[in-house]
DNA sequence: ACATTGACTAATT
DNA sequence: TAATTAGCCAATG
């Protein structure tokens, strides 16, 4: 299995301050190029990345990864609204997503 | 090896 | 802004 890249993914999205938060694909981009930095091929991407989330192996803030629209994943509305409120996440007037423009969260440092 | 599936994305309507 | 379509990568049967 890609134990390794399950543990870059859940690693990083440990990272992700509290009231930020990341897209899978930027998620997805991060890690790749950091693969290939390492003199690995690239591999993932969005897909890869949600598909270790459904594992939910872990405690990890899962609500702050979104998809590019910045909307909750469908499993768990509820709950990531929760958690969004908890930690000020910027969220949209409606309250449906998050407001990304504010929110989107890159590594540095 | 082939088909199906999925916590996705980007472009098009 | 929302629905559709096509492309995408890896896991599964």
């Amino acid at each position: 299995m890609d134990a390794d890249y399950a543990d870059a993914v859940r690693e990083l999205v440990r990272r992700i301050p509290v009231g930020r938060a990341m897209t899978y694909g930027l998620i997805a981009e991060v890690i790749a190029d950091r693969i290939v930095a390492a003199g690995g091929t690239a591999r993932g991407g969005p897909r890869q990345v949600g598909r270790i989330m459904a594992l939910g192996d872990g405690d990890w803030p899962w609500w702050r990864v979104v998809n590019a629209a910045g909307a909750p994943p469908p499993h768990h509305v509820a709950e990531a609204l929760d958690r969004w409120d908890d930690e000020e996440m910027p969220l949209t007037a409606d309250r449906s997503r998050i407001a990304l423009r504010r929110a989107v969260w890159f590594p540095e440092e």
